[in-house]
DNA sequence: GCTTGACTTGGATCGAGTCCAATGTAGGGT
DNA sequence: ACCCTACATTGGACTCGATCCAAGTCAAGC
């Protein structure tokens, strides 16, 4: 969809076989990839790719705003290549299924000039538990 | 304020000095402490305290419901004491400080039904970031 | 094509948290 | 008061995700 590539290059970004493998992942499935499984799908294509590398290139991602981290539990951080559009997460408490969804208005609205303790307050980061389809029935 | 010890015992939770310093020592501040800085508070006034001990107390406090986990990152968990009342947490992006902060409406109300793809949603969590004015000035 | 500064590698290391078998003890029963 | 036993504690080993590092490699500008 999106290209990823293009955008990364025209913003000069190094280009190397294990950095555009991490990038033509990320950017294939919109699923919320763990850095392990980034990993494993980067080594289908590119075998010698290592742990670190990948986690290089996430990192650097990361920071160039191309792909936002999740981290909705004490568990292994994910990447979610959908950094174009505000976005919130639903998650599953039991299988840890991720969607992303899109409340209603601004929730940085909500908190009050009186509640914001002379924070300089950016972002607002909301995440809905509950139990997903599958688990439920299951 | 709160008497912890008293809810716990009357719901029959076993007493054993080490989780009365637990349960003292988060029944006192109403700071967000770490699972290591509620050990090295105890160790304060029972040497002998393990960190296995710290984290089984705790452990149960929050599935008792008097407890709250608190993860804005990827660093340590960290315990909110303050779970008799529903609040949202505003976290300082340099420094880590933690406030309690109450939003004004409900959170889950924002999420339409057609945003919730099946999913029973029962919670949601807000983590508002910024800066803290102490941080600012820095 | 050379050069060089940036990138990659894998193995060591780290930090938070969990697990476990051995030991200790709270609190109900008598 | 004392005993029993089910439950709690201990500390050291272990897990898991992530980060660090020094040595080797390579993309891209000249």
């Amino acid at each position: 969809m999106s290209d990823l590539l293009a955008r990364l290059r025209v913003r000069g970004w190094r280009m190397t076989a294990q950095r555009r493998v991490v990038a033509e992942v990320l950017d294939g499935d919109h699923v919320h990839l763990t850095a392990d499984e980034v990993h494993a799908r980067a080594v289908k294509r590119l075998p010698e790719i290592s742990r670190a590398t990948v986690y290089n290139a996430l990192g650097e991602l990361v920071s160039l705003g191309e792909v936002l981290e999740v981290s909705t539990d004490r568990r292994a951080k994910r990447y979610d290549p959908n950094a174009h559009r505000p976005h919130q997460h639903l998650v599953c408490a039991r299988c840890g299924a991720i969607r992303d969804v899109h409340p209603v208005g601004d929730p940085l609205a909500a908190l009050p000039q009186a509640e914001r303790f002379g924070f300089t307050v950016s972002e607002a980061e909301v995440t809905y538990r509950g139990v997903c389809p599958g688990c439920v029935t299951a």
